[in-house]
DNA sequence: TAGACCAAAAGTGTATACACTTTCACCATC
DNA sequence: GATGGTGAAAGTGTATACACTTTTGGTCTA
């Protein structure tokens, strides 16, 4: 594999996470990771630092690192951390909306419609989290977009582990109503979408699956 | 994997940089810290890319971690994601508030006005930061606490750059009314409260003050 | 057979070594 | 005196070494 640098590999470990190719408790060893990416420990234990901080990964002292088992607590918790944040959001948004921003954002409703059909799970799973991002960066705010996409991605671990099938359809709609709202400048309304929007998702959560760790080095090699 | 000595070094810095000893701009050089703390520059690389992700500190390729200098524009945008949380968390709060958890936050506040007096500068801020900290773990969303923590921790550093003198009586006592608020259950008054509350920290910075860098030895020896 | 025990293997935690980059003082030049 | 170049010193980035812990697998025993 290339020169990587540990930004490489924490976003490959990312993917292979996020994209679910890794599932959930499966170890992650330094050496085999080291081996993987032609680097030595060092640099992977300090993408797995990273990764622990994101709360992708858990460490568990002398033991290693695992793929993080988001409980169905924790995504309780992350969801309702989401609808504080999102729900003013989506109120600040259209105080400040403008016709460039509505029209970006239905560029990305439409490249998610694209993807429906298109596109595999994770893919769309991702274009779906990326929808909430982009309302954050379209408000010039990178605190805001940074820390709404670390939620995101942990929203992701947690849907790829407990969301139902056929969600994802259903998602996209409600974003697709969430900017008409947001182009018709109609706050209360854009803010009650934002709001059954995040319900539905969290309420698509089955939170009763479970499956084996996956192998390290096949998650890897794509 | 986590020890315990990379943490102490990572708290260690944490309040020497929100405490104020190390100013802003000072240089991290990392065999000093390691001579400092007995131990291998490993550790300290370590605890450096840990407040580097906290933004506490800023690496810098090849030329090594510095103390954060927030800039005013970060700043601002620090601050408008506080609000949006908050407002909503103390919706929220309302919502589930028991007579226990107002006890809890009347404790807090008291513990305040007793700090108001005796303490010195860092260590009221630190207080006053705490009980929006407080709040969130009430409301028993440990995502949600966790979030804020890092918030308010660059908050920290923040008001200590910019803050004018004398401010910290007036948030005591902004928190001392949201409290009453939220003892009478009355929702849109608590989060009134809360919202003038942040506007008024907000505004209370000066953003124009310029400080040289500190010792490095001279701030970690207390 | 089940369980306890122990040694080897594997793996993590920390220190150190070394290559490469930046910094800085000193000197030569204009 | 200012400017620019040069080499040593200091510092960062990565790899490796080594101690210590956990895991593993086999053997002995009841």
């Amino acid at each position: 594999m290339e020169s990587s640098s540990t930004s490489a590999i924490v976003d490959a470990l990312t993917r292979a996470i996020v994209e679910h190719r890794l599932q959930p408790g499966t170890k992650l060893a330094e050496q085999k990771l080291a081996d993987h990416f032609g680097v030595s420990r060092t640099l992977v234990r300090q993408a797995l630092f990273q990764l622990a901080q994101n709360r992708l990964v858990t460490l568990e002292p002398a033991r290693g690192a695992f793929v993080s088992t988001p409980s169905v607590e924790e995504a309780r918790q992350v969801f309702a951390v989401r609808r504080m944040l999102e729900t003013e959001m989506t109120r600040a948004f259209v105080q400040s909306a403008t016709a460039a921003k509505i029209k970006a954002l239905r560029a990305h409703v439409a490249s998610e419609k694209a993807a429906m059909v298109t596109a595999d799970a994770s893919s769309r799973t991702e274009l779906l989290g990326d929808f909430h991002v982009r309302m954050a960066e379209l408000m010039g705010n990178e605190v805001l977009a940074q820390m709404l996409g670390d939620l995101i991605s942990r929203c992701a671990l947690i849907t790829l582990m407990y969301q139902s099938a056929s969600a994802a359809e259903h998602s996209h709609e409600e974003h697709a109503d969430i900017v008409t709202a947001l182009a018709a400048r109609d706050k209360e309304r854009a803010v009650a979408l934002m709001q059954s929007h995040l319900e539905h998702v969290e309420a698509s959560l089955t939170f009763d699956r479970k499956r084996p760790a996956s192998d390290l080095a096949a998650a890897l090699a794509s």
